[in-house]
DNA sequence: TTATATAAAGACGTTTTTGTCTTTTAATAA
DNA sequence: TTATTAAAAGACAAAAACGTCTTTATATAA
C-alpha cells in the first residue's frame, strides 16, 4: 500500500505529535530508535518532510525535530503526497492514460471509489486531530 | 497501487478474455504490442501467471496462451495474489507487526475497511465476469 | 524427418527503493 | 571564543523492480 519511507515518515510525524509537549525537540536516532526503524533513512525522510513544511527542525545543540502549530494543522494526506508523490492519488489503476468515468478501464468503478474516499477522509483530517486520543503504543512495532 | 508487473498481468489476462473466442492463442509479442507493454518483460508476466493456473499456454507451432474454461472461473484476485504476492490484502498500513482491530494502529480504521471491501469485490467476481461486457478498448493505453 | 514456430529457462543490464556512512554547516553552552 | 551538539548535504552500496536478450525444449506442419 504505502511505501516504507511513507510509513516510517507517517510514523515518525506522529511520534513527533504525541511526545512533543512543550516545545521538546527530538533527534532522528531517538526516533529510529523508538520506531524501531534505519535511523540513517529515517534521518532523510524527515529531511524530506522538513523541506515540505510537514516537521520543524532546529539546528545546533539543543536542537532536533518537532511540530510547530502550522504542522499539527497540515491535513494527514500531505505527508503521503510529499513522500510518494503528487500523483499518489491521481492516474488509472491499471495505468492506463485515459481512463475516467466516461471511459473506464475494467476496474475503474470497483478501485477508485475506494481510492477517492480514503483520499477525502485524509484531506479532511489534521496531524493533531489523528494524533488526538492516540495511545504512543499505536505507532510502535510491538 | 498495483505494481506494473500486475497491471501488465491483468490487462494481459483480460485481453486472452476478449480476444480468446473459439480456441484462438497468442502469443507474448501479439499481446505485447496490442497493449503496448515491453514484450519480453510480458512474456515473464505471462510464465508467472500460467505457472499459478491462472493462463494456460501451448507450445510449439500453433501454440501460445490462452483462458481455459478453468482460467475464466477463477476470482481476480487471484491474478493480484498470484502477481502481488499472497500478503498482498494481509498485514497493516503502517507495516506494523501486531496491528489488529484489538490493537489497531492509526490508520486502521480508515484504510482497513477500504481494502477489505476491494479484497471481497474481487474474491467474489470470476475473470469471465470481469471481461463480460467489457469493451476490449478498455484495456488499450488510448 | 526436417524446418519452423512457439513457450520455457536463464543470463544480463538498468532504474528505483531502501539503507549506510562521512563531511559540512549552524546553533548553543561553557 | 571554543567545544559540543545536532541538522544538512552528499557519496556510496545493497536489494528489489523493471526491462532486454539469448539459448533451449517442444509441438506442429510440411
Amino acid at each position: 500500500m504505502f511505501s516504507k519511507t511513507c510509513r516510517y515518515g507517517i510514523r515518525a510525524v506522529l511520534f513527533l505529535a504525541l511526545n512533543g509537549k512543550g516545545a521538546k525537540r527530538f533527534s532522528p536516532d531517538t526516533i529510529a530508535e523508538a520506531l524501531e526503524v534505519p535511523r540513517y533513512f529515517l534521518a532523510k525522510i524527515l529531511l524530506q518532510l522538513s523541506r515540505g513544511g510537514l516537521v520543524s527542525s532546529a539546528k545546533g545543540r539543543g536542537g532536533g525535530f518537532y511540530l510547530s502549530e502550522e504542522n499539527l494543522a497540515r491535513p494527514v494526506i500531505d505527508i503521503i503526497l510529499e513522500l510518494e508523490g503528487k500523483e499518489f492519488f491521481k492516474g488509472c489503476v491499471l495505468g492506463l492514460k485515459r481512463c475516467s468515468s466516461a471511459k473506464p478501464c475494467p476496474m475503474h468503478f470497483q478501485a477508485i471509489p475506494l481510492r477517492d474516499g480514503l483520499k477525502f477522509q485524509l484531506e479532511n483530517q489534521t496531524i493533531r486531530e489523528l494524533s488526538n486520543g492516540l495511545n504512543p503504543i499505536q505507532i510502535l512495532n510491538d
